[in-house]
RNA sequence: CGGGGUGUGGCGCAGUUGGAAGCGCGCGGCGUUUGGGACGCUGAGGUCGGAGGUUCGAAUCCUCUCACCCCGACCA
């Protein structure tokens, strides 16, 4: 017990320094590694596998609604980037630019695309002559650059991991209709996938993205300081980037139209989110769903003539055990079975399996679940059909105490200063009535850092008065600080 | 860009008045160990961020410089 108590002393505590337990369980589980250069992670093998979990189910959900993939140019011409005013005043700040290439100074700088409306675009216009070319549907997965001042592993930073959607249609209500799938898309993966519960709604013109007609968010909330964390966006572009890239085509009456069009993305920085909304004390508490290694096996010997019976039995576990689950056997001999419950307990591995002789002898093996640490014996012939059994239950239980969270941490408030207090205390989300006008926004964001995170879809049923001017306000908000 | 801080083996750090570069962890070898971060012996690993200066002598003092971190400003 002493030592347990010492090695976790090494792990910052929770809810004593949140934001020094995140850089250190990054560093520690080996999700990622400082770079050389300022602002960038190395994602190691273990963080990229968590990743490609998340995108193997992302990307099937999104083909699932008729999206292809495909892949576009990393660099834009300047002239490009620029064609959208408010795209480009939004984007000018954090774009990095390319202005020469091998020894000659380009004629044209190309900026490293922040986002690529403005290389897809222009392609569509080639691609779109008629309403029988619409809609088109295609989504890449990528990285793009945006010069971060304040950069944090996964959450911010200059170069980041994501998938960008980009649509276009021969309407608006056409694509409003895909701006709202693809954020339930995000929002059905996001809860089911990771375990995290959202708040989905619209972004205040404020906060819209630039050059969107409307932008729509799912916000979730994080452990520590329970502030939020933007976790997918869905935009509706309206005819913005269709007429000034020139997307136009003959509509089943003759008549020249603009096509309508739509981005959706959500990045890497879900592995923050699934690090900050389910991490304890002891590190990573990992979703089943997406976690590359669900099941770790331990086994465990004094003598040499205990190995032998210990490592048939691994074998058969886990050769019982590959068709149902993901599952590693920690053969390594210069690390103790202390060490490992530990190491995998930091990494987050949902269910560990302890095989030693005493196991052995009742042809049993030892499950310790991450979540509740309840130790159990289970017959080895009962495993293959308990193991996703208790996967099951270990997500459900993650989604239901991230849930437990979201709700106890957000509170309706009628009155500025218990707003204030809240924020200033992290107190989580409050939600409120806001009358619409920038202004109240602006002030509130400027006294006390916390920003309108959306408008969420569910409103009640009466109006309200504004929390800032007291004016009659029709809708309720989300305030909160956020990553 | 403003304020603060840190640069010494892979990591974390100590280094007093300027006088032989150290400690813990980690790493290699050998042996004993293994049910909640084992131990012994042994070994490898450093132009002290960089440049210049003061001095018989600089990790230490001075000047300049670079990098990174934290706070703030900024952040679809």
């Amino acid at each position: 017990m002493s030592d347990e108590r010492k090695y976790v002393e090494e792990l910052s505590d929770v809810e004593d320094d949140f934001d020094r337990w995140y850089v250190e369980v990054v560093r520690r589980a080996e999700l990622a590694d400082e770079s050389p250069v300022r602002g960038t992670r190395v994602v190691r093998p273990y963080g990229f596998a968590l990743w490609e979990n998340m995108q193997a189910e992302l990307d099937r959900r999104i083909k699932e609604t008729g999206v292809q993939n495909a892949y576009f140019p990393l660099f834009i011409p300047k002239s490009m980037l620029e064609r959208e005013a408010e795209h480009v005043e939004g984007f000018a700040p954090e774009v990095a630019w390319v202005t020469r290439g091998g020894n000659k100074e380009l004629e044209e700088p190309w900026a490293v695309r922040p986002t690529s409306e403005a290389i897809i675009c222009p392609m569509y216009a080639r691609w779109v002559q008629s309403y029988r070319d619409l809609p088109i549907l295609i989504n890449q997965w990528n990285s793009v650059v945006r010069w971060e001042e304040r950069p944090r592993a996964f959450l911010r930073s200059l170069e980041f991991l994501w998938q960008e959607g980009h649509t276009a249609h021969a309407t608006l209500e056409e694509a409003e209709e895909r701006t709202r799938l693809m954020l339930e898309v995000y929002r059905d993966f996001v809860e089911t996938e990771l375990a995290v519960p959202v708040i989905p709604g619209r972004k205040t013109e404020s906060e819209k993205f630039a050059g969107a007609l409307r932008t729509y968010t799912i916000e979730a909330m994080m452990g520590g300081k329970k502030w939020a964390l933007q976790s997918g966006t869905s935009h509706n572009l309206g005819d913005h980037f269709g007429r000034v890239f020139g997307i136009e085509f003959l509509d089943r009456n003759g008549e020249r139209r603009y096509a309508f069009n739509t981005s959706w993305g959500l990045s890497f920085r879900m592995v923050g989110a699934v690090i900050m909304v389910h991490g304890d004390d002891r590190g990573l508490k990992l979703p089943p769903r997406v976690a590359p290694i669900q099941v770790v096996i331990v086994p465990i010997w004094r003598k040499e003539a205990e190995r032998e019976a210990v490592e048939a039995a691994v074998d058969r576990v886990r050769d019982a055990l590959l068709p149902v689950a993901r599952v590693f056997v920690d053969r390594r001999d210069d690390k103790t079975p202390g060490w490992k419950f530990n190491e995998w307990e930091l990494k987050g591995v949902p269910v560990r399996l302890e095989i030693g002789p005493r196991d052995v002898a009742n042809d049993q093996v030892t499950l310790v679940r991450r979540d509740t640490h309840e130790k159990q014996s289970i017959s080895i012939a009962d495993l293959a059909g308990r193991i996703p059994e208790i996967l099951g239950d270990i997500q459900a239980n993650l989604f239901a105490a991230a849930s437990r969270m979201l709700a106890e941490n957000t509170v309706e408030v009628d009155s500025y200063d218990v707003l204030k207090e809240r924020v200033a205390a992290n107190a989580g989300f409050s939600r409120a009535y806001w009358c619409g006008s920038a202004a109240c926004e602006e002030r509130v964001k400027a006294e006390t850092k916390a920003t309108i995170r959306c408008i969420p879809f569910e409103q009640p049923e009466t109006p309200g008065r504004c929390l800032v001017c007291g004016e009659e306000a029709q809708q309720q908000v989300i305030w909160a600080r956020a990553y």
